[in-house]
DNA sequence: CTGTTAGCGCATTCAA
DNA sequence: TTGAATGCGCTAACAG
């Protein structure tokens, strides 16, 4: 049968169904009482005429809606696709759907994608901001919002987070006790730097060695600039023995700076990183790292949201922590005797 | 100043505007008629009480939204992730934004999708379905519908497609090229398997091989089961001296199980792939490829869906192509004489 | 348990 | 050029 032109109303259902359009509404919606027999037959009726209800009408009348907002930075990162797919899939479960803005770390379109959240009145918003003017937005908005693995430092709000320093404090350990001392951190400018470094100079503390502002370098997070600083790090400082990229783009740059330079790893100088993706298991040697566990940091956004909105009002902002795992695969080893230094 | 509890309508616009609703409707519009100097008051006013219209009052009475739904088979997926990285972009900066659905493959939930997009009154979909109920169900629904990447067999309707076999064709002509004639095709079982495979055999033609059937193979497109069936191939037939894995998944799998047999590429067997993720360029020899620029194809569905939108009725569906280009890094290699056969 | 009534916030007639 | 009136499709009160 080829449908009307117009797409049926809930009048059009009430008459198929023999009922008002009241009636109708409890029948599908659940909520009200309604005969068991009345309720099938709507439900028949619904079917047969290809009847669905008008998402916007049903947001404009009961104020709610079943949208979620979900702003991230880039999702050709695979970080943040993992935490797309993960927050995606939950609240697809929870019969949510999922308005997404990747904002490729502009304000401007951070800003903007906050705005379209206000527009079309989502009910809650789970975001990964470089800036806090979206932030600000939303809160002021009265929008329900959770930060994903930042900590944009202005408004409080809910947040899931990365036990960054835990991570860190793993992994570093794991070459100190392979018995580096010399290790250099490679870090991206970014809000989850200073607990990247926290963890790092917690391990060096721990075996007694204090960390070398020299060894630690602060650069854009990108495959590219870890490149260039690596070889420029290598040149200054022939004596580390072990290199921490902290994050997966930035692993990448420096493996190529390794490559490049004929260094081996781990014979001649180790190397680990934070964040696991695909190729990091594909290279010979595999790289040790340690593995946010992107999709389960999504589920849990998406969980702590529903809760938000289908909860009690408001209580403090929670926080909760995914521990990541340290993943040993074969980049790091003991330290080999390379230079001539005396000692 | 703290919001007030309700959020401002154009009534209360019109208000602090000192006008009427149906003129500050139209200020802000930008339809019909408005003095110049009543329109920047309506503005300014917006912007100081923090206006912002309510889309689904907007889409309910003007019949139209700015939503477009898009379905992706899986985020995780680099290729989906680059593709829905590109329509979200282009559809943005066309002022509209993304109701996202990642179906993890399922029928159930594409069908699900489907759903959500026709109850929010999606203006139009991009969608790159495995099977075709999802696509009955948005073209029954007068949804403008373009596929991405995918001939799901069923209903006519617009597609941007990567020209798969040419991108066989060349790959594979890389291969004969270099004086390869026993070449493995490992393909997954989708939708463009068969021009895939349809490249494969014309490049192996122009060199006047007929493809064996027993040198393709048709998996699952994971790495897992390509892993597998490199195994079971090679074990069948040693005297294969190249591979083309046919998507990045397989390639992964593929690349595994050659290292573990300790297979050199591209020494003992050279190894070719279709799709260009990450990793391809980081292993050592680099994998020689095919990059469908998936980014670009995302971008070339939302510039057909728009056209669509705010064009011309209907018209036949189109069909666009997208070009594919060979990246020569050094996975292939001439073939070497690895085993005893008497020529 | 069911039907009637009344808007949700907005864009669009139509008169003025 | 502006304002008053109307209803998009639905659900929440209320009365039966």
């Amino acid at each position: 049968v080829p449908s009307p032109r117009r797409r049926p109303t809930i009048q059009d259902l009430a008459r198929a169904a023999g009922t008002s359009s009241s009636t109708a509404s409890r029948a599908l919606s659940g909520r009200g009482y309604v005969a068991a027999e009345v309720r099938a037959r709507v439900l028949a009726a619904a079917e047969r005429i290809g009847y669905v209800p008008d998402g916007n009408a049903r947001s404009l009348r009961s104020r709610t809606s079943r949208a979620v907002g979900v702003l991230v930075s880039d999702l050709r990162d695979p970080f943040y696709a993992d935490l797309a797919a993960g927050i995606e899939g939950q609240l697809r479960s929870a019969g949510y759907h999922v308005i997404l803005v990747s904002s490729d770390g502009e304000e401007r379109a951070e800003a903007e994608g906050a705005r379209t959240f206000l527009a079309v009145r989502v009910s809650a918003a789970i975001i990964t901001p470089v800036s806090d003017h979206a932030v600000r937005l939303l809160i002021d908005g009265r929008v329900p919002l959770v930060q994903a693995a930042r900590t944009a430092d202005a408004p409080a709000c809910d947040r899931v987070l990365v036990d960054d320093a835990q991570g860190a404090l793993e992994v570093t350990s794991h070459l100190t006790g392979l018995g580096h001392t010399v290790i250099a951190l490679l870090a991206g400018d970014t809000a989850r730097a200073s607990d990247l470094s926290a963890g790092y100079r917690a391990a060096l503390g721990a075996v007694g060695v204090r960390a070398d502002p020299e060894l630690v370098v602060s650069i854009r997070p990108q495959a590219g600039a870890a490149r260039e600083a690596t070889d420029a790090l290598l040149d200054r400082r022939p004596d580390v023995t072990a290199l921490f990229a902290a994050g997966a783009a930035l692993a990448e740059g420096a493996f190529q700076a390794l490559s490049h330079r004929g260094l081996r790893v781990p014979d001649d100088i180790s190397l680990v990183a934070f964040g696991d993706v695909p190729w990091m298991s594909l290279v010979t040697p595999g790289i040790t790292t340690v593995d946010q566990h992107a999709v389960a940091l999504g589920r849990m956004c998406a969980r702590l949201v529903i809760e938000r909105v289908t909860g009690p009002p408001a209580g403090d902002p929670t926080v909760r922590y995914i521990e990541p795992t340290l993943v040993v695969r074969g980049s790091a080893a003991e330290p080999a005797r390379r230079s001539v230094t005396p000692s």
